[in-house]
DNA sequence: GCCAACGTTGGC
DNA sequence: GCCAACGTTGGC
């Protein structure tokens, strides 16, 4: 899942324990977050638009999907007028830290790394939350406790 | 700050 | 239903 540190880090996460993932206004993004995540699931926490860009930590899904209030906010930048009190149409999750890696391991790194080659976040660049294998996962634990390369 | 990628909107 | 215009994301 990606976040702008500017607008929500890791270590707001660390901080807050516990925290609704709001804000996502893509459907296929959200599609995934209501369709496939699940209570436990493990997330990689990524900062975007940073210095430097890349995964921070991981965090583990800590509620079942429901309707992100944030679209009936009109004070909210995320308001949309075309959900309905009854009918919403977005979706979020809560999010609670499980670890802050002791390094951001870049994009660049993560796109040297062989095993990594056929992550989703390659193809669906633009997209804030995609797919992360578990094979692809423990790969990117690993990085974490080695020192930099790239 | 630029710009490529790409999702969304709306005219027809 | 097509597609041009527009807006947003996010790397660089």
């Amino acid at each position: 899942m990606k976040s702008e540190p500017g607008e929500f880090s890791i270590d707001d996460l660390r901080k807050k324990k516990k925290h609704h993932w709001d804000g996502v206004r893509n459907f296929e993004a959200r599609n995934f977050m209501r369709d496939k995540m699940r209570i436990g699931d493990l997330v990689l926490f990524y900062h975007s638009n940073a210095t430097p860009s890349g995964v921070v930590g991981i965090a583990k899904v800590a509620s079942s999907p429901y309707p992100d209030f944030t679209q009936w906010d009109k004070a909210s930048k995320y308001f949309d007028k075309k959900a309905g009190e009854e009918k919403p149409i977005w979706f979020m999750v809560d999010v609670a830290f499980v670890e802050q890696f002791p390094r951001t391991i870049k994009r660049s790194e993560l796109q040297n790394t062989a095993a990594l080659k056929s992550m989703a976040l390659w193809k669906r660049n633009r997209l804030s939350i995609t797919p992360v294998t578990k094979k692809e996962f423990e790969v990117i634990q690993k990085l974490a406790s080695k020192t930099s390369l790239a």
